[in-house]
RNA sequence: GGCCUGGUGGCAGAGUGGUCAUGCAGCGGCCUGCAAAGCCGCGUACGCCGGUUCGAUUCCGACCCAGGCCUCCA
């Protein structure tokens, strides 16, 4: 089996092989920690996750590193605004980023670099870009000399002469030309800044991807991910960088860029104000329905946000936790991963073709009668599951919602339904169906089954 | 304006040069005291117009429409 990817650099898919099979590297952008993130901000880590377990199935010595982004000028005016130390704004807004990412299931990468903790090699790496030409410092900036980089916007697929006529910004006066970009700017003694041979000051926020996946991994990176809206000018300044500061050496080998979550049709982003928070939708819904709406479409397509969306992952959830608890009597734990998924995966990453082959799994648990069958395949769901890191909670606390059944009372409802069945027993339907309609009015549904009644929390 | 994506059944969403996605919803049946869950069955989907082909949703061209990037952005 071999790992196709598509490669924004090329726009073809290809095989993907590492550079050094004994340490893949995998590099996700990571979040600006000024703010809650949104539930856009989560499909990159999400799909890339289930890449990075893809990846760690087939080359164990996967190194992958999601960094934060800790210093940046939205970060400055959040702390002027709020009057307290830019640690104080990214502190807080980097644990509520781990902790969301966490409870959607979106594993902890294997190093979370800060911008912060790599100053001094965001300096050298300046000084080197400077001394080889590639770099200038004007006004106590030091810009990046596009000119100077023949190949820059391979990535984009834009020429500078584009670029520059397109531009819509107003050229600074200190640069030499209008596509230069920043990678060191002067702050005022209010802002956060650091000693550098240009006096006090900050990075600009391209060169910290460069510097900290230098420091990570070296010259040269396997894989590079990110939202398609990174793709220029984020990524494209990223390559020039590091190419040049690395005498000529490529940068990251692949390019796999995340399609935009839209929101009535429009990219979520919180310059359009048109966001839903992570918590915010937590509130409303489980958690794993989220991860799987994120994974519901291939990764490189647009995905539309609706309230259908969330709702029908939650009934589809449904039906797959249904059929792990009625194969609650066989014991299996999660097997390897079933080769229709992972095939699935291993195709550019089809979560839609993988979700698929799960459902015929679960089909086929369905209906299997021996216990043999059961047990095997009640393996493979667990598997295919855990590849996609989805249904690893047990049946019971999916259908409890997983929040105390909702604010209800359990063993409440637990005396009612028993009331329930002893009306039943009795054959006084009518009482038996007024205590269902009260279960029911409060959003709870009863399943009778051979084993005896069961309850669950509706999904909406 | 430039550079890119994409338009699939009620909805979501894969995929393919020639019998099959899948999920959700719906309809009919089985089961059930009735439901629910589950099982069985059902729906002649591929933007528009040409072209290539024995045959195109799939390849090519034009057109229409939507979205992304060109400024911070996952």
């Amino acid at each position: 089996m071999s790992l196709n990817l598509f490669n924004s650099l090329t726009r073809t898919l290809e095989r993907f092989e590492p550079l050094h099979a004994e340490r893949v590297s995998m590099y996700v952008c990571g979040p600006t920690v000024y703010n809650y993130v949104h539930i856009g901000n989560a499909r990159g880590p999400v799909v890339f996750g289930i890449l990075a377990r893809l990846l760690r199935r087939h080359y164990p010595q996967l190194v992958y590193a999601r960094n934060i982004t800790d210093v940046d000028d939205k970060i400055n005016q959040a702390a002027i605004d709020q009057q307290v130390p830019i640690s104080a704004i990214t502190d807080k807004f980097a644990d509520a980023y781990r902790a969301h990412m966490g409870a959607l299931g979106v594993d902890l990468p294997d190093l979370e670099p800060h911008a912060t903790a790599h100053i001094p090699q965001i300096i050298a790496m300046c000084e080197r870009l400077i001394q080889s030409g590639h770099a200038y410092a004007a006004d106590g900036h030091v810009l990046f000399a596009v000119d100077t980089y023949p190949a820059y916007g391979q990535l984009s697929r834009r020429s500078t002469d584009e670029m520059l006529a397109g531009a819509r910004v107003e050229v600074a006066p200190y640069k030499r030309n209008a596509g230069d970009f920043v990678l060191w700017k002067p702050s005022t003694p209010e802002l956060p800044g650091w000693d550098s041979p240009w006096g006090r000051g900050r990075p600009g926020w391209h060169i910290e991807c460069s510097a900290m996946c230098e420091a990570a991994f070296g010259e040269t990176i396997d894989i590079h991910c990110g939202g398609i809206d990174l793709q220029f000018p984020h990524h494209e300044n990223e390559i020039a960088q590091s190419v040049c500061a690395h005498g000529g050496q490529p940068f990251a080998r692949f390019w796999l860029h995340n399609g935009m979550l839209n929101m009535d049709g429009r990219k979520m982003s919180k310059s359009l104000g048109n966001v839903f928070r992570i918590d915010e939708v937590l509130a409303s819904y489980p958690a794993e329905a989220l991860r799987l709406a994120l994974m519901s479409a291939h990764y490189r397509q647009p995905l539309d946000w609706t309230d259908g969306l969330i709702e029908q992952c939650v009934r589809t959830l449904d039906r797959l936790y249904g059929t792990l608890r009625d194969l609650a009597d066989v014991d299996a734990t999660a097997g390897a991963i079933p080769d229709a998924v992972e095939s699935a995966l291993l195709d550019d990453l089809n979560t839609p073709q993988a979700l698929a082959a799960l459902s015929a799994i679960a089909a086929e648990a369905r209906k299997a009668d021996s216990e043999g069958n059961r047990a095997r395949l009640k393996a493979d769901l667990l598997g295919g599951g855990l590849a996609l890191g989805l249904l690893q909670q047990e049946p019971a606390s999916w259908f409890a919602r997983g929040t105390g059944h909702g604010g209800r009372d359990a063993a409440a409802i637990d005396a009612r339904v028993q009331e329930r069945q002893a009306a039943k027993q009795m054959r006084d339907f009518a009482r038996a169906d007024a205590i269902r309609k009260e279960l029911v009015d409060q959003g709870i549904e009863i399943e009778d089954t051979p084993q005896g009644p069961r309850w669950k929390v509706a999904s909406k």
